[in-house]
DNA sequence: GATGAATGAGAGTTCATTCAT
DNA sequence: CATGAATGAACTCTCATTCAT
């Protein structure tokens, strides 16, 4: 019926890819006024000006939209953080850009990521596991960043520490600013980041007591 | 109607406490196995092999059940780390104690842990602000907390950092172990606790460079 | 079960007849605050001040409890008018004491006979029909009313007119300032009674032109 | 969601008008039938022939529906009578035309009036109160009654008496008119209006004893 | 006699989805 | 492409009634 980009389909048109950010926005402000479980598809329509049908023809189903949702902002995140966690020079620089960039991001994309992280606790497959928090999900998530915590232990920047539990913990302490982002106004990022920052720095020098 | 204990009415009967442990046993199952969203009374109901209007007879709305089942699993926590930290002798052990005992407690009660996470997530009273995860709301959690930070800094156990800042990390750092808890069935919780002790046992450190 | 008087039981002893009498007027308090749709037997138990199944002990069910709410209040009536109409000498003024007790009764049980007249015109039979406000179910309420019209027609006092329907007429005025004395608390009662008795006296005075 | 025509909303298409007329009719049907109390959104859907989420796509809710029953007939009722009233000359012409042409309005309209009926008896807002039987809420319905007769005394037509009194009498002997035409299918409306314009036009004649 | 507990049906309402226009 | 209309299932909650104690 509607032209699909993913897997194989026509490419979509560039009229219909702007109505699909024009819906997922829209779902965004929803989501993040009255919570993933009022967001209902009559009031996404009516948040963005269009009638309920248009939603269903745009997309598959609530489910797609709202995986949509999480996937693009996800993808955003990445295009942001990567290429400035690259120019860093050293482990130890990468790892705190890693930190940096990261919650710098969810600080300018409050809204965007209050939604994101309802979808993401409550979206399930029809056989209600769920859709995202899943344990083989996380994987490509924190990969990276286990392997770049590897690279800078056998290159001596590191101490000696776990790799994939010291990436869960850092995984952790940025989702929880999520969190913060979302519910406190007034959050002080900067000095929240040179906090962080500070803690993992120590955590992960050479020389650390075990 | 029916006899309350809080606030102010007829003391409840053994029998009716009894139920409504049942009631939010069956929901904390429903919720981990379906999600929030999902759990309906028809299927909490099912779970526990009552009828309907059960729920309803036993306690005021779906509402007024999750907030029970919250506050319950709160009180729960508070009492089993309470003495354990108080009878850690330091600021120092105390505090570790408390990040231990707190990891130890979500250990042990995953899947209620798992429920308390939905429901304080998307619990909303009836104007659409959330029940639980406002700003305000969170002060009594990280207050005692904040104090004991305080407390080790003032005697010169600790060294110079923002005990609020840390003291936000720290929750943000357990809640967020509390998600890993509940997605990972294989997840080794010593090891995490004693890799998060090292950490902030690092951070709080006198001496530390800032 | 249970005692009962009619139709041929055991007669009811005095302390049932008292509970009895005892829940009726709570079901009346309640019928004339949130209206009979409204009046579960809940709420009537809770205004009792009894539990909800002492009323299914003493009734046998709802059903029963409204009409015999109903025929109370009608035998009262009945009672309190019944002599002031036997006493009153001539049919002229027998009939301007029908008038005059009638509205008087209501004005004196406003709140009984503002249940009563939701219970009447809701309760039905469990085919749908009406219980009480059936044309065969009227004939007893106004049928001495027309034998009082006749007799005065036949013997001159009044004049010339159809006796039937006169006496709907005044029903109808009666019923209707019944309605009146439940919405309106200061409505005059003197006042309007004596523009009824002036009104009815005239449209029933021999030789008034037809 | 849906077009409004009252308040400030757009418009209610044709199609839309005639879709509320017949759920509406459907509603009216119903609750002649079975009574207020057991007329479901379930049953009038079904009477209706359609789903019952149509209902609440068409009516904010059963209360919406209700009122509009209401507003429509009386509007009926009105649009009926005004023009034969003013057609009428003179003051004792325009009262007997308003008695006349009400009691001919309920009686082509039995199934209607006695839904009517049920509905302003029993309908009331959220906080328990009557919807549309208060005291205030009659002024505007027998507001234009007053000002008849209160003319007609001016210009000599009507005797002396309270024309608020008479009013309220006029109104109730009607309304009582309707129960009866729901309650009497065989109920003769020609001999009824006869007898009632007979007995108010005695009542309010010049001359007139008090 | 009286109670609290439990039932199960049915209430109004919301919602994702489908479809003719 | 877009819409408004309609569906039917599922939701929470209320209620009259029953029953063991």
């Amino acid at each position: 019926m509607r032209p699909e980009n993913e897997p194989g389909g026509r490419r979509r048109s560039f009229i219909e890819e702007a109505r699909r950010r024009q819906i997922i926005a829209a779902a965004v402000e929803v989501i993040s006024e009255v919570g993933y479980a009022s967001a209902s598809l009559a009031r996404i329509a009516k948040r963005a000006g269009i009638s309920k049908g248009v939603i269903s023809y745009h997309f598959d189903g609530k489910d797609e939209l709202m995986a949509e949702l999480v996937v693009q902002l996800y993808v955003s995140g990445a295009e942001f953080m990567a290429p400035l966690v690259e120019a860093a020079e050293g482990w130890r620089a990468k790892f705190l850009t890693y930190l940096e960039s990261n919650l710098q991001f969810i600080d300018a994309n409050r809204t965007y990521v209050a939604a994101l992280t309802e979808v993401v606790l409550n979206l399930r497959k029809p056989d209600g596991t769920p859709r995202f928090t899943s344990v083989d999900g996380e994987e490509p998530v924190i990969a990276p960043l286990i392997e770049l915590l590897r690279e800078g232990q056998a290159d001596g920047t590191f101490g000696d520490f776990d790799p994939v539990v010291m990436a869960k913990i850092v995984r952790d302490t940025i989702d929880g600013a999520a969190g913060r982002a979302i519910r406190e106004p007034d959050w002080d990022v900067g000095r929240y980041t040179d906090e962080v920052c500070r803690l993992f720095d120590l955590a992960t020098r050479k020389g650390s007591a075990r």
